[in-house]
DNA sequence: TTGTTTATTGAATATTCATTCAATATAAAT
DNA sequence: ATTTATATTGAATGAATATTCAATAAACAA
């Protein structure tokens, strides 16, 4: 009852897209060959997405759903601890661990939607705001921290994170990536540790 | 001589590409739009890229090629000073005067190639590598940052900007936009008037 | 059990796609 | 002026595209 049959179907089709677009690239990708690929007919993807755009919109909010699936517990791991330890922060921050479950190209890809779908752009902001809300969270259980500004400081860090994904991605070479990591690691703790201004 | 037709013609339908995916979308425009665009046979377009890998990797060029084209006047501009005005630089290389001659959209639509296209991966990598090096000249200019590793604060000036980019691209509400690229500016600003470490 | 809704199929649609080709025009080289 | 190379055209290709439709099967409600 609960798990009704259109909710699995769509779910399915949906993820065969998005392993699709992993392999093929989001450009590639087409009903016939979704279809092909779950061993359906096209008819029947568009029975449940009646055209290609609720597809892309459903991919997009999967990926999205995912993106904060990884990135939430690394966070909410902090929420119970009283202390904070900023290394252990910064670590997680920045674990890239999920990259085999993640692909990147996909969601650069549908990024690039947010600048002709306003619908996309909100879902995008809206996740962006979620991180930086859950960020501040965790910083304000940190005593040093007391009494700053960490609206700001959440801020301030994960514009870091975010412009080191973007050129982060660009680097193949292990020991050009681990360096440069380690740039904006060091970044990231600097502002945790830097005298912060006070809230107003 | 120099301008023969043939250099006169590629850059033409490199530039009516560029023009369609503004208004289209990359993944919109085929060939045949272009030629209809530009009021030639498809066939044209094909006689001088032989496929449509080689038209892509044509806009690409053109895209960072206009991207270095905007942001290199902004840094040389200090190359002359001996003197370094820090906020006249942070504004600077914030300023998105440029947003209506360069389309953000096409932008992180081409960028997505990288994470399939290491030819294109490696054209991006050098664009940003020469626009971090020419930032280092900028900042050796200034005394106060004399045997300071600017290399390395080169490096995370930059990747608040990437970071800001991303970000802000999210960002509607002018009010809002204005407020959170003041976060970042003082970001930067702090970086630079901050006791870096040393050059080893 | 009957009726009704939903799921699934497979064939068909018109359109658009990248690409090819042979023919012609134009320019450059001799 | 004649040859040679390049530019340009328009028509044609088959494959792939998103989407529609009518028919059947399965699930569900009465």
């Amino acid at each position: 009852m609960k798990t009704d049959i259109r909710t699995v179907r769509k779910k399915e089709i949906i993820e065969g897209f998005y392993e699709l677009c992993k392999r093929e690239g989001l450009e590639n990708v087409s009903i016939a060959k979704i279809g092909k690929q779950l061993g359906m007919p096209p008819s029947l993807i568009m029975h449940y997405f009646s055209n290609k755009r609720l597809l892309v919109l459903g991919l997009i909010d999967h990926i999205l759903h995912q993106y904060q699936l990884i990135y939430k517990p690394i966070l909410l791991k902090f929420e119970k601890d009283s202390s904070l330890d900023p290394n252990l922060l910064v670590n997680r921050l920045f674990s890239r661990e999920w990259n085999l479950l993640f692909d990147d190209g996909v969601f650069f890809s549908c990024y690039a939607f947010i600048f002709r779908d306003s619908t996309i752009r909100n879902e995008y902001k809206k996740l962006h705001l979620k991180l930086r809300g859950t960020l501040k969270i965790i910083l304000d259980k940190d005593k040093n921290l007391s009494q700053k500004d960490t609206d700001l400081l959440a801020e301030k860090i994960f514009v870091v994170i975010e412009g080191a994904y973007y050129y982060l991605s660009m680097i193949e070479e292990p020991k050009e990536y681990q360096q440069k990591l380690n740039i904006f690691k060091n970044q990231v703790l600097e502002l945790i540790q830097m005298k912060q201004e006070t809230t107003k």
